[in-house]
RNA sequence: GGCGACGUACCCAAGUGGUUAAGGGGGAGGUCUGCAAAACCUCUAUGCGUGGGUCCGAAUCCCACCGUCGCCUCCA
């Protein structure tokens, strides 16, 4: 039993066979930072967090690159609009994206190279490119990556490069150049613009170039997996491939990984589409991080995901089911012997998740095998067929399925603030002296504050409302 | 115009040739409970866009049609 991924390039599901046997290198094109992630982003992004913990967690060493790209035209407009440098804006959007991504419980990638910091490794490429033939200079100092001397152009995209639709949109560009598809490498600087003073010249990198660059410098000239959003795959992955192997006569990337977009209202999540949501606004209505989480990681990465209000209260509502089997666990008194039919449901459980993982990251198959032994594991402790000893082993199953999940509420997370501690020790006294007035009032002012409280023959437990609604 | 996906219940979404079509949400009924919540049980697609075809057998393969989306441009 072995990983297996679709590669875009190949267009199929091929085994992971780690350039360097146990140990996958991972790139992935991350945020621009000229304003707020939005949860778009934010699903290729926990795509690709996904693969790494499911890689971790099946015993592969993993190195997790995933680029910073700091320096664009929209970053200068942004940075011009608010007359400040593009490093103050750059600053401020990566502490924001860092913030969303760690709330969201992204694992924080081995490298975050930012664009800025890379200039000579660009440098390089473009002389390379130079040397060989495949760039050329314009008049005003700009270089270009001609197309026409790298036949295999088009591959990823399944693009005819002769046919693609030169002169209407492609269209009149900025800088003069031979031959209209040709994409640019280097930027010659402009007055009002940042600029490199650079052996190849004066002034900055294009995008493209860019992630060639730090991808290689972190991973190598070839590396095993390469990931982004299905909109890269033209041109920005395209022109990766071009301009890589282009300079380095070797192959690039191994496999291709495409995450699909994000629906909502029927298109694409996109600020030109204006239907952009984003993490921090969404998380201020209090949607629970982990709910919003679920939301985005719930779909094979390769099908258009559609994000609504329902999508995220049926998220909300699977991640509370979660809660309250993990809260059920955690209460858990078992006296009795152990249960003989838990390992069993635990080890049939652990193998599914596998099998589905194993399958090209099938989450919506994996997820089923999470429920499926949630399910099981609840009608054992209403059966009260559990020993102490196995609740224990039954969240330790639970957890480790959640390395690669990150849904489950944080064992680290706050014990419940002082003066709730206190509602809630009166309120079990209510309980015993039966109270039962006292007892439900202090149960709304409980729920009032975000906390639910459940009676259960272990006596009460409680857990943080996931949604504003449940509250 | 070219290329590529997709259309499964009220919603989201697995399943890519073979017993009863996963799972989550929602809904209905029931059990348990001081009440509530949670949990559990039963029910909620004889059918998988439509029409043909191949096959002993198709949601799954082929053809046509209808519809939706994406890429060909900045975009995760």
């Amino acid at each position: 039993m072995s990983v297996r991924l679709h590669d875009t390039l190949a267009g199929a599901v091929q085994p992971l066979e780690p350039l360097e046997p146990g140990h996958v290198r991972i790139y992935s094109c991350g945020p621009t930072v000229y304003g707020p992630a939005h949860v778009g982003n934010f699903r290729s992004f926990l795509f690709a967090d996904v693969l790494v913990r499911y890689l971790r967690w099946r015993g592969l060493r993993v190195t997790w690159v995933m680029n910073l790209t700091d320096v664009d035209d929209k970053i200068i407009r942004g940075a011009a609009a608010e007359s400040i440098g593009i490093d103050a804006l750059a600053e401020r959007h990566i502490a924001g994206f860092l913030a969303d991504a760690a709330t969201l419980r992204m694992t924080m990638p081995d490298v975050l190279p930012r664009a800025t910091a890379h200039i000579p490794q660009m440098v390089a490429l473009v002389e390379a490119l130079l040397e060989r033939g495949h760039a050329y200079r314009t008049e005003d100092g700009s270089i270009f990556f001609r197309i026409a001397s790298w036949p295999t152009y088009g591959r990823l995209a399944r693009l005819d490069p002769d046919a693609m639709r030169v002169g209407e949109r492609v269209a009149a560009d900025e800088y003069s150049k031979d031959d209209a598809r040709d994409f640019v490498l280097w930027k010659a600087a402009k007055p009002g613009e940042p600029s490199w003073e650079t052996a190849i010249g004066s002034g900055r990198p294009g995008w493209h170039l860019e992630c060639s660059a730090m991808s290689m410098a972190y991973l190598g000239e070839s590396f095993d997996i390469h990931t982004g959003g299905v909109d890269l795959i033209f041109p920005h992955h395209e022109d990766e491939i071009a301009q890589s192997e282009a300079a380095t006569g070797a192959p690039f990337v191994r496999t291709w990984l495409h995450c699909a977009h994000l629906q909502m209202g029927g298109r694409k999540m996109a600020k030109s589409e204006g239907n952009i949501a984003g993490v921090s606004d969404l998380l201020a209505t209090g949607l629970a991080p982990r709910a919003l989480r679920y939301a985005l990681i719930a779909a094979h990465y390769r099908t258009g995901l559609s994000f609504s209000d329902e999508s995220v209260s049926a998220a909300a509502a699977a991640v509370a089911r979660l809660d309250a089997l993990v809260a059920a666990l955690l209460g858990y008194h078992g006296e009795g012997p152990d249960d003989p039919g838990l390992p069993a449901a635990i080890a049939g459980a652990r193998a599914a998740f596998g099998v589905a993982m194993d399958d090209d990251l099938g989450i919506s198959a994996a997820l089923a095998a999470v429920f499926d032994l949630v399910r099981d594991l609840n009608r054992r402790i209403a059966a009260r067929s559990l020993s102490g000893a196995d609740a224990a082993r039954a969240l330790d199953a639970l957890r480790d399925l959640d390395r690669v999940l990150g849904l489950l509420p944080d064992p680290a997370e706050p014990p419940l603030e002082a003066d709730l501690q206190v509602l809630l020790d009166e309120r079990a006294a209510a309980r015993s002296a039966r109270d039962w007035a006292a007892s439900d009032h202090l149960r709304d002012a409980l729920a009032a504050r975000g906390i639910l409280v459940e009676d259960s023959r272990d006596g009460q437990r409680w857990r943080r409302a996931g949604t504003p609604a449940d509250a």
